[in-house]
DNA sequence: ATGAAAGCGCTAACAT
DNA sequence: ATGTTAGCGCTTTCAT
């Protein structure tokens, strides 16, 4: 904001009238008589008038800003889910404020009290961690805010939220290899204590239960805690030889990440998917269409979580009353999973 | 910005001062004793007050806030990117407006007269289509810029800029090709009038020229105008098998994408990469590292694109003069490229 | 060391 | 139909 720029004021002084006048004619108010609006206009345009949205900001007590938090930038599902939002946003005509969280609650709420400080419109958060305890902090914060799938295993009930349904998408992932024929079926997940995990864990069991198959816990494997997306090829690669091991044909991922990592690991041992070893992920996310085999996963609608969730912000900006949303993920078969081969112990395994 | 907050004026009223004393003792000013000081900032806290900053920056003339525009957020290329900008930002306590363009001129512009209505400090736009006939109404937007890998072909000398060496990185490529042996080698690239393709193109032809290899037309193949990151994919996809029947050895594509649908292609139609045919990309995106076999490719140090570029900036707002850079890519040798099957007619097209 | 007052650029209630 | 004035919440002279 350097120099000075060209205000109401300046137009008003070479237009002669007051600088109420100018803000009238500029806005439409049919107060104006047309004559004098059009000629105000034609001086600001000649004067390259640009108003300014700061000092609008702090007289109407609305800034046309929504602030979003996601915890990568980088990261392809963000990614899409972001796009999603802008999308949206834009057509509305309100600016987006982007900030990382980097899965750390601390950057997480520092990113909310800037925008706070800002006096963002709205606020949407993706992947939070803020649990009951810390709503406290936020509900004196009484900005509008759309969480999108929450992390917090104790996510506030007052919260506005839109979430994908991890249990069954995990339940759609193990019913699929199932119904191939799997009987010996694993899961490599993320060891933070996300509440996506958990349910997916929960959907997983809970497949495997359903169909009478019993749970072994040496099919599961959990990465320790740090992560990125990034270092989720690596929980991947590093957890596939342990579970292939321990006998299993069949393995369902925490997300197409880590199911990548898996794959990269049957290639390097000689494991052919999906003839030796089935493997199923989550996200849906455009790599999985490109990786060899081409990765069968769950789809969670990225771009629709992103710009549903600005609508209902959207709505709540206009004091609609919104609905929490679950979305509904779905299987995309593709490449890395088939039928087992057929060897001695076979799908026998029904009885408890 | 809904109902009524805590302002300065409220923590004046019950600390028994006036406003101004309230502002001063916030912002440690010196004037005020140390008691007083402590006193108002207990206050404050106590009335969970925070600073306004739209009227901060009304008062100030800064917003601390830099506005970016990129082509889409969710292209893996700008999405590094753009993370090494929000980390340099966020560490300067700068906040990030982000908009898309799509690679749309209007939409750039309109990106930026919002960024410019809202007074953000500095502006930042990759891949701009802003070239000199445009520069005038910009810089009556006298806001300093930053330009990422500009692709007007008529870049205004004036403006700040930071950018690949493109036509470096096309040596590299070819520069390998040739070192394993390739004469037969083609180029994939995309039919939008961006100085990028122009600079790789010429340096694909530099290359050959100086290792005295006769370029053949029939081994460049351009796509049409409309671009994303989906369809470049398909644009490798489509070229490729012309180029193959060409009698192509060797194949360097725009970019990392161009050269996924090439892979692609090639496991369709049979051909062993990289036993009948190398294919070299640009970029460096994550992706490069997945696919079977995994890519060879020019890197950008896309991160550092993004980082550098808010750093400079960050100089311009201090008033510091500031150079222009170009970033040298490298190259990355991965399992998409090697030497040639020996037949008949090998590497005796030295001759001019 | 502290308060009063002006002003950042705009909108809107209140005159006329 | 237009001008005058106040005020959004803050910082910063200028008094004292």
């Amino acid at each position: 904001m350097s120099k000075r720029r060209i205000s109401i004021e300046d137009i008003a002084r070479k237009a002669g009238v007051s600088h109420s006048t100018v803000s009238r004619a500029l806005r439409d108010n049919p107060l104006i008589s047309a004559s004098v609006r059009e000629q105000i206009k034609q001086i600001a345009r000649e004067m390259n008038y640009v108003p300014n949205a700061i000092a609008q900001s702090l007289q109407n007590q609305r800034t046309d800003t929504v602030g979003v938090v996601v915890t990568s930038i980088a990261d392809p599902f963000f990614a899409e889910v972001v796009e999603g939002m802008e999308k949206v946003a834009n057509k509305a005509n309100l600016s987006v404020l982007l900030s990382a969280s980097h899965r750390d609650f601390e950057q997480e709420i520092a990113a909310i009290e800037s925008f706070y400080r800002r006096r963002v419109d709205g606020i949407l958060v993706a992947d939070s961690r803020i649990g009951k305890h810390h709503s406290k902090q936020l509900t004196q914060i009484a900005v509008p805010t759309v969480f999108i799938n929450s992390q917090a295993t104790d996510q506030p009930e007052s919260f506005h939220a839109i979430t994908i349904d991890d249990y069954l998408g995990a339940r759609l992932a193990v019913e699929h290899l199932i119904s191939l024929g799997h009987t010996k079926i694993g899961y490599i997940g993320v060891g933070d204590n996300s509440k996506s995990n958990h349910q997916r864990i929960r959907g997983y069991q809970m497949a495997l239960e359903l169909a009478g198959i019993p749970r072994i816990t040496d099919w599961v494997a959990l990465s320790d805690k740090d992560r990125t997306s990034k270092n989720d090829v690596v929980v991947g690669q590093q957890m596939l030889s342990k579970l292939f091991t321990n006998g299993v044909t069949g393995i369902f991922c925490y997300n197409d990440m880590v199911a990548v990592g898996a794959l990269l690991a049957c290639q390097e041992l000689g494991i052919s998917v999906p003839q030796d070893l089935s493997i199923v992920g989550f996200d849906g996310i455009a790599l999985g269409r490109y990786v060899t085999p081409s990765l069968t996963t769950v789809c969670q609608p990225m771009f629709e979580l992103g710009s549903y969730a600005m609508q209902m912000l959207l709505d709540l900006l206009q004091e609609k009353t919104v609905e929490n949303r679950v979305l509904s993920p779905f299987l995309v078969k593709r490449g890395s999973s088939a039928a087992p081969k057929k060897n001695y112990n076979n799908t026998s395994a029904s009885g408890t």
